[in-house]
DNA sequence: CTTGCGCCATACGCAAGCGTATGGATAGAC
DNA sequence: GTCTATCCATACGCTTGCGTATGGCGCAAG
């Protein structure tokens, strides 16, 4: 059990989830096929017979890398913007953290670009219903009735989702600095519609959206 | 030279092109790692021994079918929507192609999840910078100036590459039937602005979205 | 000091895929 | 009927990765 001292001192064993970690970094750089055993052993400065010992099978690495990757999403979105009471504002903030966290977001499509695995599959599927759901509820909370607010949900998970997708595949075709700025102020303005519904919306959000430096695009 | 009768009875000798085709299908099925040059040689009932007769190696066959999906898509493009004169239609058009034809949509997101393969890369780019600009000059014959148009351009391409990838990854968050086609209309409605532009736009095309049926989802 | 257990290295067998080196079959040329 | 070029099959060596088996080293308990 860890011996006497839980307090780590310097190069400690390895755990289980140091190598989930690999993986999952492994599967950000270069795909499912990435997280192999061997070269992530490599990596890591140890060989084959350390990871035999902590995980039963390359299936079973996988699994715990894509549990933590759901936890981190999970975590980390209701972390940044579970606290907003404005449903606006949490859209807006949910739009920005997606164009500013390219990592998570290359992260994304490296794991579903291997949907055809049944494990990966049931992964990708929760997190993208979650996610939906939260946006439809945001929209919901607007004002619109269940059907359109679905509709504009699904419109802008999308949008943000092409958006990394472009990020990934033509870096060049988004732009930099303010022309970044307006690009994400064009999608915001146009995606949560002022006309909101028909049902006596909440009318609390501002008209012009407030543009704190939407940061960091290395 | 392919002997003296150029028409082909039946079970004639495989070309290089045939390996192509076969290649990009593989691609769509399971991505880059499944152009694997024993396994399409089991495809297609013959030995490595026929593909090392055609070609040099396995990048060259990934060229070769790289090269045939871009044709593919610049022909296919120009062909059906090409003779569209409004500028409206036209993007609508390229809508509902990309969200008809999943096969293509399907095509091009497992050539780009392997954008990190350098040959792939260029290619991907290639198709992308031609669609993004077929969409800008859409966008400034509705009368934007330049940098709008840029973004709308993008905004609208982001959208349905994202619904590409929903459409993937989740299938179950894409409605059918007649909720299709209102969410069709929404996205529509919403990325061609009918507020055009500050220049005197060609205010030419209807109000209402005429609806034909959006087909085929199979 | 020795015993036991946690953690890892080494070595092996196996499968899949790439590329090469030949040999064989078939069809038109003559 | 032989000959030659085209197209493909067979067989081999090489590499990489998975999974297993087994041995070794360190460290705390006794």
């Amino acid at each position: 059990m860890k011996s006497a001292s839980p307090k780590a001192e310097a190069k400690q064993s390895l755990t289980a989830a140091d190598w989930a970690r690999a993986a999952l970094d492994a599967m950000a750089s270069g795909g499912l096929e990435a997280v192999a055993v061997e070269p992530l052993a490599r990596r890591l400065g140890v060989t084959k017979g350390s990871f035999y010992w902590h995980f039963q099978n390359r299936e079973a690495l996988l699994r715990a890398a894509l549990e933590l990757w759901e936890r981190r999403e999970t975590e980390e979105v209701l972390a940044r913007i579970g606290d907003e009471p404005d449903p606006y504002e949490r859209i807006v903030k949910v739009f920005k953290e997606a164009n500013a966290g390219y990592r998570a977001g290359r992260l994304y499509l490296a794991i579903a670009a291997a949907e055809d695995n049944p494990l990966v599959h049931a992964f990708v599927r929760r997190v993208s219903e979650r996610r939906m759901n939260y946006l439809v509820q945001c929209y919901e909370a607007l004002g619109f009735e269940p059907a359109q607010a679905e509709h504009w949900a699904r419109f802008a998970y999308a949008t943000f989702m092409g958006n990394l997708q472009i990020r990934r595949d033509t870096p060049e075709l988004i732009p930099t600095g303010p022309q970044f700025n307006e690009y994400l102020k064009l999608m915001i303005e146009t995606l949560i519609p002022r006309g909101a519904a028909d049902t006596g919306a909440e009318e609390s959000h501002p008209r012009v959206v407030p543009m704190r430096q939407a940061g960091g695009t290395p």
